[in-house]
DNA sequence: GGAGTTCGCATACC
DNA sequence: ACAGGTATGCGAACTCC
């Protein structure tokens, strides 16, 4: 029977049936059930002919082509000749539709090399963003549907595994392919779907999970408990059994029935997203491997099957009929170059982004647990589901957001780097333009591109050291981005010659030669799209201002974060619209507009003292803020298309230190020995703003990192260096006393690669391998930590003692090669020699 | 075998 | 493999005599 219902896609599958490609989209029908919603796709692909050629004896070819693989045969069912676009020029193109969409690379093989096709394109599209891209069914959107359908589940959801529902698309045609045997309220095969253009949020059923284990290792080692939060659910499944546990702990046999047990909870939940935080890397695989030991099954999908993982550099855990989140995943690409959190650990992340401190759990204990361990262990659990069900929720509009914006599916936007998020949201959004989308590079092309070296990036305007009082910064507004924009910055608008309607870039070097390049004015959709990335930025930083509410944000961030990638997007080697002459050409102009705007700028009588690509900073030299304002207002008048400078703030202090080793001396305060991209703001309003220090470096100690920021902060605050002078002569007491803890000595690096692999053998290194023969299981992105103890060798490696080991610490160490020498430039830019202070006070002791 | 330099590495800024 | 270049600064490893 036919119905009409309302419907939202959150997560997207697709199969073969009888050769043909059906995209299988799970997500929510207007009452809120979750249903199925099946709908064909027909594969296609384009052929873009030669210029003066026809199409005729192509079509002739196209006849005669066919793939038999994997026991399909696939053959051009269709052709149709169009008139498109590619790279913004006008073509003739054959759209070629063939049976199956797998086979859509070896039919463009098979056609062959024709004089007459000069391109062959849109076969390496993902078959899901591609029927998204053509049928315009967007994740998260409202449509109706008119289908074919199922009567309605008589059974309740927790019994409904067992009474699968039954499917009539037509005499039983589709049984077989296991749609009657998905988990769903109703399944229905579409006839048509029409957007019904709501502007309604969609509000998603949230379940998180997280297990305990007994190892560290994937599968090494038994589960001891998994949690579940959500969504009205508030467990702990667990085969510990102890004395008067908490009611939310459901006690269960062994290891595989608390296995099973948690995907009947999971299935039973019926959510629309599952999360977990690293549970891509962890929990999920995990589970596989414990679940796989105990030949039970790991049925968490609607489909009844297991999880599985679909390559890459992590391995990603789809699970039918839910999309699986791992939030890390998500923050590591979006959020964390904004935090704050040095380790993405989900209690850094957590404190941070939610303002959650969770409580500990001392894995020490695991040994040897008791009635009061365990319990304390199953609220450790309990509360890691919690806090990943918060985060999920405060991390929800964005993912929302991005799939709007993007329009890939719930599952890939939660995985996708920046590069594919740009690329994804351009091939969306062709059809706009009737364009036909760009190849994705080959192997070879890959490696060509990845040869070549660098380009020239942006200056950085060497500061002299010294305490400055009353500053101003400016900096330009998406500055990239708005040049890709306002110069048509594209590879498609690139020109070697101007025919008279052309932008002109600055001259630039690029691989050793001068180039002159231009942009032609007519915009292309690469910079049109970005236009619009800009302004709709703009818009809701606007509205952002108005209602601080969570949307609002997101919706300013997302657009903010996609405008900034776009233009790293086309010096990217692996991207469809590479084009290294258009991130050359941006970055000269960079340099051009940075370079010009200090001119003006010391031009007006202010003296510069810093600048870093698109920002600014100038003495106030007595002007009033409105005469400052105005300036600025001038400056913007001459600044083409969307180009904007901005205030970034009035600052009354600022220390800017000279690089280390440089003894400034006789020669302080003068130019030539500037570090850059470190210093310190005090804002009129009163905030601090520190950059580059060690302060805001993770591998220094925590006694070094607090003590310079403390030293800033009171230089900044009180104008001189004096009460700061204390503080230092105080810490290195303790320090020399050992008065100092060890937790505030303790190293921390991040290895960027598996031991094995280091040329050189760094302190670091040498505490990997430590951690290694301790037993530890070290690799790639784990952390490492460690202090320098008392010892022999000549090495600093040779006196690396992981925490615990009964050692000294080296005083002389953490003096001379960490406290001193970070505060040392902030006081040489007053004319105090710190080392000889310290040296003096330890003279007068002795006497 | 010590001084000076280069290189490898981690992390920051924008 | 999953945006780009610029920059600081440590410590190991090399070069040179």
């Amino acid at each position: 029977m036919e119905k009409v219902f309302e419907f939202v896609p959150v997560d997207y599958d697709y199969f073969d049936f009888e050769g043909r490609n059906y995209v299988k989209m799970i997500g929510r029908d207007g009452a809120g059930r979750k249903i199925c919603v099946v709908d064909s796709y027909d594969a296609n692909f384009y052929l873009i002919l030669r210029e003066g050629y026809g199409a005729d004896e192509v079509l002739k070819r196209l006849k005669t082509v066919e793939v038999k693989k994997a026991g399909r045969v696939t053959r051009v069912l269709k052709t149709e000749i169009l008139d498109k676009n590619f790279l913004g020029e006008k073509r003739n193109a054959i759209r070629v539709w063939i049976t199956n969409h797998k086979d859509g690379h070896d039919m463009a093989s098979a056609i062959g090399d024709m004089e007459e096709i000069e391109f062959r394109r849109e076969y390496d599209i993902p078959l899901v963003t591609k029927y998204i891209k053509e049928k315009k069914v967007e994740p998260l959107q409202h449509y109706c549907v008119r289908g074919q359908g199922t009567k309605s589940r008589e059974s309740e959801v927790g019994a409904a595994r067992h009474t699968p529902n039954t499917l009539n698309f037509g005499a039983g045609r589709w049984s077989g392919v296991g749609l009657d045997k998905l988990d769903v309220e109703k399944c229905f095969f579409a006839e048509s779907i029409e957007s019904l253009k709501k502007e309604k949020e969609f509000t998603p059923k949230i379940l998180a999970y997280d297990i305990e284990t007994m190892s560290r290792e994937v599968g090494e080692g038994e589960i001891l408990m998994i949690s579940v939060f959500g969504n009205g659910i508030r467990k702990v499944i667990s085969w510990k059994k102890i004395d008067d546990a908490p009611g939310y702990v459901e006690v269960v046999e062994d290891e595989a029935m608390m296995i099973e047990r948690f995907c009947e909870v999971v299935r039973g939940a019926s959510v629309d997203i599952l999360c977990g935080y690293f549970s891509d890397g962890f929990d999920l695989p995990y589970l596989k491997a414990r679940a796989d030991f105990h030949k039970v099954k790991l049925d968490l999908g609607i489909d009844g099957k297991g999880p599985s993982f679909k390559r890459g550099r992590i391995a990603s855990g789809k699970i039918a009929g839910v999309a699986h989140v791992d939030l890390y995943r998500f923050v590591d690409a979006v959020f964390s170059q904004y935090l704050q959190s040095e380790t993405l650990s989900l209690d850094e992340v957590a404190g941070e982004l939610i303002g959650i401190k969770k409580e500990s759990f001392d894995f020490s204990r695991l040994g040897n647990m008791r009635g009061r361990d365990w319990k304390d262990f199953f609220s450790y659990n309990l509360q890691d589901s919690a806090v990943t069900y918060e985060l999920a929720l405060k991390v929800w509009p964005d993912v929302a957001e991005f799939c709007r914006i993007i329009k890939e599916p719930v599952f890939d936007v939660t995985r996708d780097r920046m590069a594919t998020h740009v690329e994804n949201h351009i091939l969306h959004n062709l059809d706009r333009f009737d364009e036909i989308a760009e190849r994705r590079p080959g192997h070879a092309e890959n490696i060509e591109r990845k040869m070549k070296g660098k380009f020239e990036g942006a200056d950085v305007f060497e500061p002299t050291p010294g305490f400055y009082e009353n500053l101003v910064m400016f900096d330009f507004t998406s500055m990239h981005a708005s040049l890709i924009v306002s110069f048509n910055i594209s590879g498609q608008s690139l020109r070697f010659v101007d025919d008279g309607n052309c932008y002109v870039a600055p001259e630039f070097e690029l691989d050793g030669k001068e180039l002159q390049i231009y942009f032609d004015k007519k915009p292309g959709f690469f910079s049109t799209l970005l236009a619009e990335v800009v302004k709709k930025r703009k818009k809701f930083k606007g509205e952002y201002a108005i209602d601080k509410s969570a949307m609002k944000k997101a919706r300013s961030n997302a657009y903010k974060l996609l405008a900034n990638a776009t233009f790293g997007y086309q010096g990217f080697f692996g991207a469809r619209y590479y084009s290294r002459e258009a991130a050359a050409a941006t970055l000269a102009f960079v340099r051009k507009f940075h370079g010009d705007t200090m001119e003006k700028i010391a031009g007006e009588g202010y003296k510069i003292i810093y600048g870093d690509t698109d920002s600014i900073a100038f003495l106030k030299e007595g002007k009033s803020k409105k005469k400052i304002l105005d300036f600025l207002k001038r400056i913007n008048v001459g600044l083409p298309g969307i180009m904007e400078l901005d205030l970034e703030d009035f600052y009354s202090r600022g220390i800017f230190v000279a690089k280390r080793g440089v003894k400034t001396g006789a020669r302080r305060g003068v130019a030539g020995v500037g570090a850059k991209k470190k210093y310190a703001l005090l804002s009129e309003k009163g905030n601090i703003k520190i950059r580059g220090f060690e302060t805001v470096r993770r591998d220094w100690c925590g006694l070094t990192r607090d003590l310079q920021d403390r030293v800033l902060k009171m230089i900044l605050k009180d104008g001189n260096e004096k009460e700061a002078l204390k503080l230092v002569k105080d810490v290195v007491g303790r320090l020399r006393a050992r008065d100092v803890e060890l937790e505030d000595l303790m190293i921390r690096t991040k290895l960027k690669r598996d031991v094995g692999d280091y040329v050189a053998e760094g302190p670091h290194v040498v505490a990997a391998k430590k951690m290694i023969e301790a037993g530890v299981s070290v690799s790639a992105g784990t952390f490492v930590e460690y202090f320098i103890g008392e010892g022999i060798g000549k090495r600093v490696g040779d006196r690396v003692y992981l925490a615990g080991e009964r050692v000294k610490y080296d005083i002389e160490y953490y003096l001379k090669k960490q406290v001193l020498p970070a505060v040392e430039g902030i006081f040489d830019v007053f004319g105090v020699d710190i080392e000889a202070v310290v040296e003096g006070e330890r003279q007068k002791k002795l006497f």
